[in-house]
DNA sequence: CTATGTGCAAACGGTTTGCAGTCTA
DNA sequence: TAGACTGCAAACCGTTTGCACATAG
């Protein structure tokens, strides 16, 4: 990864990204960008959610349509059936699973992603 | 769900997403399905899939692209970072977790995805 | 017989990309 | 001042849908 800069753009996606635990897609954030920088283009966005993600500073959520996470820290999520909403689920996160894997079906393991099903408190 | 029939389409995809443990993209699926009837087309794929997973027949894998899984038994997957497969994991799923993340967030959490990350052993 | 299913092709929608001009370091 | 970045618009590509015809039950 090349010589990066920090543009306004950039930042102030970062920094809208950090306001908030609710994973919005690229273009609800586009919207949240859009009210300090209205031209800013969905391209843009999604040029640098790409580069933040592959910098490790922000987290991609992958489903039916992209999420991004400005919590680094490993934690789980549950996905509400009914609204499509992730939300932070603040539990230990389990250990030892990578191992346990890896003897299992080989191959190099790093780390896993655990989704509950089901549906949030406030669709309930 | 109303008067459900078993065409020769929807008879012939079941029969061969049960035939591999490889979770096929719709594409990969059409592919195969059409060594048998070479006019099906991917709408039909598609609508079938569908229809499949609101049974409870098979599985939907969500990620960068859809794939689907002929294996209904709870079992966790191993995502290759270097050829994008989705590989079976055999082992024991965890137990009480649903529970514990019930308590912390409320809501109704009714189970749970997890995959793995890393590279498969067939890359390593 | 009739509602469900099919093939086809066009539409959809989220994401990526080419380009000419802009701006960070 | 070079090369990274931007806005814009078009392209891309996986998925969905409308339609006229076919077919399972």
């Amino acid at each position: 990864m090349q010589d990066l800069r920090m543009t306004r753009q950039r930042k102030i996606i970062l920094e809208e990204l950090h306001k908030v635990t609710t994973h919005p897609t690229a273009y609800e954030l586009c919207q949240m960008v859009r009210t300090r920088l209205p031209r800013i283009s969905l391209g843009t966005i999604y040029r640098n959610l790409d580069i933040l993600v592959r910098r490790g500073d922000i987290n991609k959520i992958e489903g039916e349509e992209m999420r991004f996470d400005g919590n680094i820290c490993k934690h789980y999520h549950l996905r509400c059936q009914m609204c499509g909403s992730v939300e932070d689920v603040h539990l230990e996160t389990v250990n030892g699973l990578e191992r346990q894997a890896e003897e299992v079906c080989g191959g190099k393991i790093y780390g896993h992603h655990l989704d509950f099903i089901g549906i949030c408190k406030h669709c309930c």
